[in-house]
RNA sequence: GCCCGGGUGGCGGAAUUGGUAGACGCGCUGGACUCAAAAUCCAGUUCUGGCAACAGAGUGCGGGUUCGAUUCCCGCCCCGGGCACCA
């Protein structure tokens, strides 16, 4: 009997839509399942096969947890804003929209043509006006609310109080206030700007040598006013949040090491002759003994005061030439430290002594103060500085712990040590301070507490999460519900969704407008009272959307609010997100964000979106390169003998594992797969592979394994020759229990690959035995389902059931075929395993022992040596101990 | 440089976390069916030696703990990812 897969699949596919069987049932007297997949950009390109691997292991939990009785929603939609889009738009003046429209409707079929058990009626769309009105209706709740340091929280911004002497000021001083307190606001923001492509770039855009990685034109400096979020607000709640989360811990890390919690304290410095104080940042305020000089970085706004008339000149050169620099120059490790004097002095408040204040661009003003305290000896980056500039390096950490020729070095100034020791050259009986022999953790206590009580300090806490940069001069955005007035007021445009504006070109406008300013009538805005004001006309970045989209498939449909709270109740927090390691940061960070605000305002009901976080890993596919690394594109590859061979030049080459590309010609297009092999065959290969979160190449081969795993499980369970009623033999029936039970728990740790391997072998017997009974293969159609529901479905139903298996209960495994009377121990010779015996497994260890000692096999391992100890672990190993 | 992963047959990968290393699949070898091939089925397949029984070696490398280590500890090497002058 063939395995028609070509047929079964469509068919099936088409009575799943018929019958709706997947929408998201609407009791709740269920327990609920949220599982969602991170939704895909609709690229022209369509699905790629690493798309199906997340959608596979979500879609095999989905599955499994209808037939475990839970209510799931399992939704699908498209993150249809983006450049490519826009870019096609610019070359062809075809209209993002059409394009994102035969983008998403190629992508959905794709995805149905999987099998995959999605709510369609659910579907959302980012670019469709009725969801952006959200995306707009909360970025309207950022504006509107400050975060109260006091309670930790965001509030309403009517709720901000205003202090007297602000409103003494006037009104335009409380605007001025409240605007400063806003989670959202609109301030001149320092940006990468390309004026050949007259667009803003990214950091990541501009290359070392300062020009835009895509036309190579230089980059400059520009000065935009931007909307911008107060994200570093959440950066301690946004780190607290972690701990609770069953997400990778790598993830976690990345996450924590992106927000980047330091604790250290400020420090006052008397700037020498000026009357002035200089603050500084430092993490180690134990090291205030050894510092012999301090850095301002160039953008700090005390320099024009600190510099003396005779070091001007070169300082202004040394700023003028930090500020021609990128980010990448600035940060390049390997490059030369630089910096120039500045001519004045501060005091060190510990020692008394005068120190140099140096301007640096190792310092930099996004941090801390922008301003440091340098301890050559004990901070590697001063340490290379004093050395290039003679700058005196004063050892005041014993380093104790280090081998002796290097703390001979560190003792003299000659190295660097930034671990902990023990104090030396850190005490000054004059100013009440006393820090020798003392390690670090005392240190820092002793020297802040002291810091604190003579007022020169304090502790305090800095992290590098910066405000959020929100807009983009693009076309294919959300546009902001704002409106700029003639007269300088920002006011809102609260009658939302405010809509894109059709255009002629899509090119963006001249000094870094978006597209948007192309459009006169759209732009223009007369109030009630005859006031002109003006659209903002940057729009949204991409993450906007996606910040929040498992909001909206909870009530989709909803044009009354965002979604009605008793669903929301329901339904969050999302049980198992699941998607690509790419997201670690960016989009899972600013999602959680949004959603604490959310939550803080009452509109959510959890303080975190995603329960649980699981990163598939990416699908690569083999390659091919010549002995010295260069690339072969795969179809000049031949194998002959496990070699490989390019089929022109005849040389051999080394099989290596890449991304697809397709200069490499190794793209695997899932269509193709598809109609080789079937959904089936696809679902169960990606499945199959190997572990869900590592990366692995991809091999056609493999594909056909699991092919013939499926031909084999259709020709035997699909022959009703081979199903009887009656008993079923034992032997079947342990493996069957076994195998319920090994799958099961294998789904739950998403563990698809041993779950197929567990099916197979159950298989393998079956095929073996040469018949089962009708309740055994009624239960194999059970669990093969959510792995393969085609065949599953088809199963089920040539058994003589009607309609979907899609809710039948999952098959219990029951203990009592799963127990053994004996067990096979392996015997071991210290430590090698010789041979077998099966003994019951309730023998008693004397038993055991006994049984060893007396075994015909025994003694040839014993020759000419003693016995010290047989050790017995029950039903495990048995090892006996020789000598 | 710092922070995470990872290194197991010819290949993708198993191993209930201290207890039989190599499940399952691919590939390969031999056989059956066939005029032949494909497909399918059966048997074998970590390496070395041996017809075999069996013996020795073996989870990146070097040590250690243990009756016993892929698993735990110490020190290295290599691969992948992230961050990167954050004071």
């Amino acid at each position: 009997m063939e395995y028609k897969f070509w047929e079964i699949e469509p068919k099936w596919q088409q009575y799943w839509e018929e019958n709706r069987t997947f929408r998201t049932p609407e009791d709740f007297s269920k327990p609920k399942y949220y599982i969602l997949d991170m939704f895909p950009y609709p690229s022209a390109a369509g699905l790629h096969v690493g798309h199906p691997e997340g959608y596979t292991a979500t879609d095999i939990l989905s599955r499994y947890k209808r037939m475990k009785g839970f209510n799931v929603l399992h939704p699908m939609g498209w993150d249809a804003f983006g450049l490519p889009a826009e870019q096609y738009a610019m070359q062809t003046g075809t209209h993002p929209a059409v394009t994102t429209q035969d983008n998403c409707d190629n992508f959905r079929r794709q995805i149905k043509s999987l099998g995959l058990s999605y709510d369609w009626e659910r579907e959302i769309n980012t670019t469709d006006p009725k969801y952006f009105k959200w995306t707009q209706w909360i970025f309207i709740q950022l504006y509107n609310t400050w975060f109260d340091p006091e309670l930790k929280k965001g509030r309403p911004i009517s709720e901000l109080p205003v202090p007297a002497e602000i409103q003494q000021k006037g009104a335009k001083a409380v605007q001025e206030y409240i605007a400063g307190k806003r989670l959202a606001y609109y301030d001149n923001a320092q940006v990468w700007w390309c004026q050949s492509c007259r667009t803003v770039c990214a950091n990541e855009e501009v290359l070392t040598d300062g020009s835009h990685e895509k036309c190579g034109h230089p980059v400059v400096r520009k000065n935009l006013k931007q909307w911008l979020l107060r994200i570093p607000h959440y950066a301690e709640r946004l780190i607290e949040g972690l701990d609770k989360l069953d997400w990778p811990e790598g993830v976690k890390d990345m996450q924590r090491n992106w927000i980047g919690k330091s604790k250290g304290a400020e420090v006052d410095f008397e700037i020498t002759g000026l009357g002035e104080k200089l603050r500084v940042y430092t993490t180690r305020p134990d090291t205030l003994f050894g510092a012999t000089y301090m850095v301002i970085s160039p953008e700090h706004p005390m320099v024009e005061q600190l510099v003396t008339p005779e070091n001007k000149s070169r300082v202004d050169e040394y700023i003028y030439a930090a500020s021609l620099k990128s980010d990448l120059d600035r940060t390049e490790l390997a490059k030369e430290k630089t910096g120039v004097f500045t001519g004045r002095y501060a005091i060190n408040p510990v020692t008394g002594q005068e120190i140099p204040i140096w301007v640096a661009d190792y310092v930099l003003m996004g941090y801390g103060t922008g301003a440091i305290m340098a301890v050559p000896a004990h901070d590697t980056r001063d340490f290379e500085f004093a050395e290039k500039f003679n700058i005196p390096i004063v050892c005041i950490l014993d380093p104790t712990e280090a081998e002796n020729d290097l703390r001979e070095k560190v003792l003299a100034g000659k190295a660097c040590w930034t671990e902990d020791g023990a104090y030396v050259n850190s005490a000054n009986p004059e100013k009440g301070i006393d820090l020798n022999g003392l390690n670090k953790e005392k240190g820092i206590e002793t020297i802040v507490g002291w810091l604190q009580a003579k007022g020169l300090g304090k502790a305090t806490v800095n992290f590098k999460l910066r405000d959020w940069l929100f807009s983009r001069q693009r076309y294919w955005g959300e546009p902001f519900p704002v409106i700029h007035w003639e007269d300088g007021e920002v006011s809102l445009d609260e009658n939302l969704p405010v809509l894109l504006p059709e255009l002629e070109k899509y090119e963006p406008g001249e000094g870094g407008e978006s597209p948007l300013s192309n459009a006169r009538e759209w732009l223009q805005v007369t109030g009630p009272d005859g006031r002109r004001g003006r659209r903002e006309t940057n729009t949204m970045p991409q993450w906007a959307g996606s910040c929040w989209y498992y909001l909206r498939y909870i009530d989709p449909n909803n044009d009354e609010q965002i979604f009605d709270p008793k669903l929301e109740n329901y339904w969050m927090p999302v049980d198992l997100y699941v998607g690509g390691a790419e997201h670690a940061v960016l989009h899972l960070l600013y999602s959680r964000f949004w959603h604490k605000v959310l939550f803080d305002l009452g509109i959510v009901s959890t303080d975190e979106p995603f329960a649980k976080l699981y990163n598939q890993g990416m699908i690569l596919a083999f390659a091919y390169e010549t002995l010295n690394g260069a690339k072969v594109s795969s179809d000049l590859v031949e194998e002959r003998d496990g070699k490989y061979f390019h089929t022109q030049t005849g040389e051999e080459l080394r099989q290596i594992v890449a991304k697809m590309s397709k200069s490499l010609k190794n793209v695997v297009n899932p269509d193709d797969v598809v109609k080789k092999y079937g959904a089936d065959s696809l679902r169960l290969y990606e499945m199959f592979m190997g572990p869900l979160d590592e990366r692995k190449p991809w091999s056609d081969a493999g594909v056909k394994g699991v092919y013939n795993f499926l031909n084999r499980a259709h020709r035997f369970f699909a022959d009703t020759n081979n199903i009887f009623e009656g008993e079923e033999d034992a032997e079947i029936l342990k493996q069957l229990h076994q195998t319920i039970k090994k799958v099961e728990s294998d789904i739950e740790n998403l563990k698809f690959n041993t779950a197929i391997a567990s099916l197979m072998v159950f298989n393998n017997l079956v095929l073996k035995k040469g018949k089962v009974t009708q309740t055994t293969a009624e239960t194999f159609a059970r669990i093969l389902a959510p792995f393969a529901p085609h065949l599953g479905e088809e199963l089920w139903n040539i058994y003589g059931n009607c309609g979907s298996l899609a809710y039948q209960p999952w098959p219990a495994a029951d203990e009592k075929f799963l127990k053994e009377d004996t067990f096979e121990y392996p015997v071991s010779f210290n430590g090698k395993m010789r041979f077998k015996m099966e003994l019951p497994v309730d023998l008693p260890v004397s038993e055991v022992e006994k049984a060893v000692t007396e075994h015909e096999k025994t003694p040839r391992y014993l020759e000419g040596k003693t016995v010290r100890k047989i050790i017995v672990v029950p039903n495990k190993i048995i090892n006996v101990v020789v000598s």
